[in-house]
DNA sequence: AGTGAAAACTTTGGTAG
DNA sequence: CTACCAAAGTTTTCACT
């Protein structure tokens, strides 16, 4: 799926994702331009999709995280949750999951109140009810891969 | 909690965590010299946390991620759970959530076999019973927060 | 696929407004 | 807090293997 070389650049890209090409090459053996080369084609296959700076999200005034399950009101409705939700920017995860519900939203806010109105929009915008499990504290969070 | 400016600057660095910057300068208005500085204070005080690169996990051999709820089969045993599924890598977050479950984690495995036998692991180390969602798709998944 | 080298650009630390 | 400068380092492209 992944050759060695690639798997490594991969591996410590997540986990510092602006290490340079120089340190890269150093860490794998490769001149800089064979890093550079291969990085280019990791990102141009899709392997790679972005490159982000992690934030603690209370710091940035986030501090309420919750997963919202939602289950559609009317079964026989076409399902487009996802899009229908696409704009509440709170929202920052959405997976379709097999079981009881049909989709698991993982939503970042402000207050409890902004969490009772994100929850009312929900609803609205996709005619579903929600079932919602508010996070307490995050003891790990957006770990890299083990590659 | 952060002036508009940081704001500005921690908004573009979650959207491409790799903006030099020069660019980061151009986008607020500011010299190199003051943006970098600014950058670093950020991550002095922790409001950015890490830079990462985002891969398509798929590609990488974990295309089946799940989220799993664990409660504990003896309430009166200390809760340590998160340190206890420390080592179990494919664990990408924990969470301690209100309600039925004391903690949702997000999972990501190569084959359903993965799966199996990382939640043996789990109930295992932890001395829980699991509950499994598994995800089918992901519409959406690490959206920057709006901010 | 890989290397090495040159040009353009970025980072970083000092100094000063 | 911000700006400017200059040295050191990085990115990017290209010719070659």
């Amino acid at each position: 799926m992944l050759e060695d070389l690639d798997r490594e650049i991969v591996r410590l890209l997540c986990r510092d994702g602006r290490m340079s090409y120089t340190d890269l090459g150093r860490a794998t053996g490769l001149s800089v331009s064979a890093v550079h080369q291969r990085v280019r084609r990791l990102e141009q296959r899709g392997v790679i999709t972005a490159y982000a700076a992690i934030v603690d999200a209370a710091e940035i005034g986030l501090p309420l995280t919750a997963f919202v399950s939602i289950k559609p009101i009317d079964p026989s409705q076409p399902d487009d949750a996802p899009e229908r939700l696409r704009d509440l920017t709170a929202i920052e995860a959405c997976h379709s999951v097999a079981g009881e519900e049909s989709y698991l939203l993982k939503v970042r806010v402000g207050t409890p109140g902004d969490l009772e109105s994100l929850l009312q929009q929900i609803r609205a915008a996709a005619n579903v009810s929600t079932r919602t499990m508010v996070v307490l504290s995050t003891p790990y969070e957006a770990r890299p891969p083990a590659i």
